[in-house]
DNA sequence: CTGTTAGCGCTTTCAT
DNA sequence: ATGAAAGCGCTAACAG
């Protein structure tokens, strides 16, 4: 089935058919109605592949995020793809997994000629970074801020939610404090700003359980017995992840300790789920659906040939106060 | 840059271009490699659109969730795209969210010609029916089972889910049994199997406290106060989801019940989530991973022309024993 | 091993 | 308001 095999049937041009469907305003309401009697009946389906190449428009935005099982993307994925739909937009989505370069992943999608591509953070390789630049495709980075996009950007300053959580203990009269701390890019950058704060109070050493991956359950049980086994006197736990705190939590109650009581605990960033526990958890709020609708919303401008006021966005984060501190 | 560019500066033909790119192995290895500096030096990159619509393969799967920001689905989605990224595929994301018809994000996508078709459950209009498997291309639906699939399914029975959590309660001594139960199809299956086991012990009456949208945690606490404020007399509840459940014994505690002391409660489906709490959740857990692998499998099995042995794959679930019963 | 020819299915452009 | 011609960039098919 070809739009010629449509033509054909309804009697008309295959250009005619390709108005009906596109652009009916341009077609009689006869020939119109004539053409969409025979899509139905025959269950037609224009074929986008042809369509995308000869009008140079794939209505395809790429979308890369780092693994999404930590859930910390998903109300961003939500929000990017819903915003993307309403405007007849489709995701294609991209998963740099460990394992996986990204920019053979992005070097990939550059192929299919997206209108737009949204990428999770700032860190990309210099040759990735030139590529997209000359590749004049609109591209939001996004969850974090620098002052040097390769175009637009939506984010947040991690080096200053790392000195709020900082801050945040010190006002709570907390001098011993611990970190659980997962191993990706953001996250040291959250705990460089938390420990220059720390520094300039007096505090410059800091015991840290280290975790190689970002922040999984498991990972934040080991990670207090890691802090309490050395044998350092903590009095408050910083977490980079809202799940590393919750297995930190969950350590804390196995062996008695209790929270807030003897140790104060802090997360970050998946919010919702920082009050899925008990004690529901101190955190710094992301809102990471307004993420997500503001990439949208660049991107689209940028294709629709507007240019854009704000090329940065910075969305800002919130602390959030619960029991557990 | 197209072919042709990079054919001219290499001095030979564009066929031979695209032979050095995609097959490699039949071409001199000096021609390989003048096409290949010419292509590093000038960051050509192969228009797929046109690749695919000569082709006609469009090296594309399409993938359709339900709203994804549940969390239910983020292991299916993340094991689905590494399997099928290993083998050159890349994945188009459709959210049929809340307010949206499946059927139209489906047209969308069928034009896209993806070579094949991820769904999550069974519940499809029957002329989205119609015009997949007129498509002809190979389609795998998930997360529910059913004898007569639109052409393969990878899933598990929920009937048979909820059955099991019946079983489980009764054998824990529960007569006493409330829901707090979500509002979604295949939720609705559950319970359904939930309460025949029930109504086989002699248990009829059920009270229940139905939440409009599949499971938020506050939907669990209030699920909890309706069943509650029922003044129907429980000693255990069970919960369409574990996100329900958390929100059940958050309310539970901040009413002073204890769990499992005064109120057993049981969820379903997140597995990994039902750790993260305390007490730490019993529940059935479902491999959403090897959902996703096996579908990935199934799919590039038929895109290669094998016939898949089995259709329908039913990969069961697990009862998962924890401390909250 | 390399090249020539043709055409995938659609939409742009220009004409009527 | 409709159509004819052309061609988007690539690769299948065939030839040498």
């Amino acid at each position: 089935m070809t739009i010629r095999d449509v033509a054909k049937v309804a009697g008309v041009s295959p250009i005619t058919v390709s108005r009906a469907l596109n652009h009916p305003e341009l077609v009689t309401p006869d020939t119109l109605e004539r053409v969409r009697s025979v899509v139905s009946r025959t269950g037609y389906v224009p074929n986008e592949i042809a369509g995308s190449l000869r009008s140079r428009r794939s209505r395809i935005v790429a979308a890369v995020f780092p693994q999404i099982t930590n859930s910390m993307f998903v109300d961003t994925i939500q929000a990017l793809s819903d915003c993307l739909r309403q405007e007849g937009y489709q995701v294609l989505l991209g998963l740099s997994s460990y394992e996986e370069r990204e920019d053979e992943l992005i070097a990939g999608i550059l192929g299919r000629r997206p209108e737009g591509i949204y990428l999770t953070g700032i860190g990309h390789a210099p040759d990735t970074r030139r590529r997209l630049i000359a590749s004049h495709i609109p591209v939001v980075e996004a969850w974090d801020l620098t002052p040097t996009p390769i175009d637009m950007l939506v984010g947040f300053s991690h080096e200053k939610a790392g000195e709020a959580m900082a801050r945040y203990l010190l006002a709570k009269g907390h001098r011993d404090i611990g970190l659980v701390w997962g191993n990706d890019l953001r996250a040291g950058v959250r705990r460089k700003g938390l420990l220059s704060v720390l520094a300039e109070h007096g505090i410059p050493e800091v015991p840290t359980g280290l975790e190689p991956a970002p922040g999984m359950f498991q990972r934040g049980r080991e990670g207090l017995a890691e802090l309490l086994g050395s044998g350092a006197r903590v009095s408050a736990v910083a977490c980079s992840s809202d799940v590393l705190a919750q297995g930190v939590i969950a350590e804390a109650q196995d062996r008695g300790i209790r929270i807030p009581g003897d140790i104060a605990v802090m997360g970050f960033g998946d919010f919702d789920f920082a009050a899925h526990t008990s004690p529901s958890l101190t955190t710094i709020a992301i809102e990471k659906a307004m993420i997500g609708r503001l990439a949208a919303q660049a991107l689209l401008a940028r294709i629709q040939g507007k240019e854009v006021a704000e090329r940065i966005v910075d969305v800002g984060f919130r602390l959030v106060e619960r029991d557990s501190t």
